[in-house]
DNA sequence: AAGCAGTTCAACCGCTTTGCC
DNA sequence: GGGCAAAGCGGTTGAACTGCT
């Protein structure tokens, strides 16, 4: 009898298995060609899932686990830089692959960013808000004052100043044009290692 | 202990870009 | 320049996990 030429591809989580299959086979030819190494190395993938596994999982020197704070505020910068441009701001992160940051940025990022953008917006109201209180007469000013308010303003200030801070790209040091500078030269670095 | 909701992350999908003939 | 295949990319999905009631 003869056999079906139509293959049928495995999908979801890779095994153990699958993983030295792959590995092996890509330490002895190289990671090129992916639709060849699906279908020579014997697994039943797609040459993309192959390819994805590779990049995202068992290529060397991948760093996992928890990101830095060095880390989280360099994507922070990046995305603000660059949008969602995740194989670039990986690109700048050794060891860290697009679909990790992506993940992580979705996860766990994107909601603080959301928050303090918020909170900014929160304290401009709150600013606004003062600037008509200082026009009203003092025994109104005390009341706000008996409440509190007056500290928090204080604070919120301070908390605008430090977001206005780390978005801010003109100021010296690491922080600075320096790294905008940096990361163009990064960027020339990382075209000659492709 | 069970059920549910929310979160995380590996993997998939579809589109775009690149490279080769 | 056009067509095709391979590679790359970002968005989305869904299974596994976690925490709460």
């Amino acid at each position: 009898m003869k056999k079906s030429s139509i293959q049928i591809n495995v999908k979801g989580a890779w095994t153990a298995e699958e993983d030295k299959t792959l590995s092996e086979y890509i330490h002895l030819h190289g990671p090129k060609k992916w639709k060849s190494i699906a279908t020579r190395s014997g697994l039943n993938r797609c040459g993309k899932s192959c390819r994805l596994r590779w990049l995202n999982y068992l290529r060397p020197n991948i760093k996992r686990g928890n990101f830095s704070e060095q880390e989280e505020d360099l994507i922070l910068r990046l995305h603000k830089l660059l949008g969602n441009r995740w194989s670039l701001i990986a690109g700048r992160l050794p060891g860290r692959t697009d679909n990790e940051i992506k993940n992580y940025w979705n996860s766990h990022m994107s909601k603080r960013y959301n928050n303090v953008i918020k909170e900014v917006k929160n304290n401009n109201k709150i600013t606004n808000m003062m600037n008509l209180n200082s026009s009203l007469p003092s025994p109104i000013m005390e009341s706000t004052d008996q409440l509190g308010l007056g500290r928090r303003i204080e604070e919120k200030e301070e908390e605008e100043e430090d977001v206005k801070l780390m978005f801010d790209f003109s100021v010296e040091g690491t922080n600075g044009l320096e790294w905008v500078n940096r990361f163009l030269e990064l960027d020339d670095d990382h075209h000659d290692y492709l």
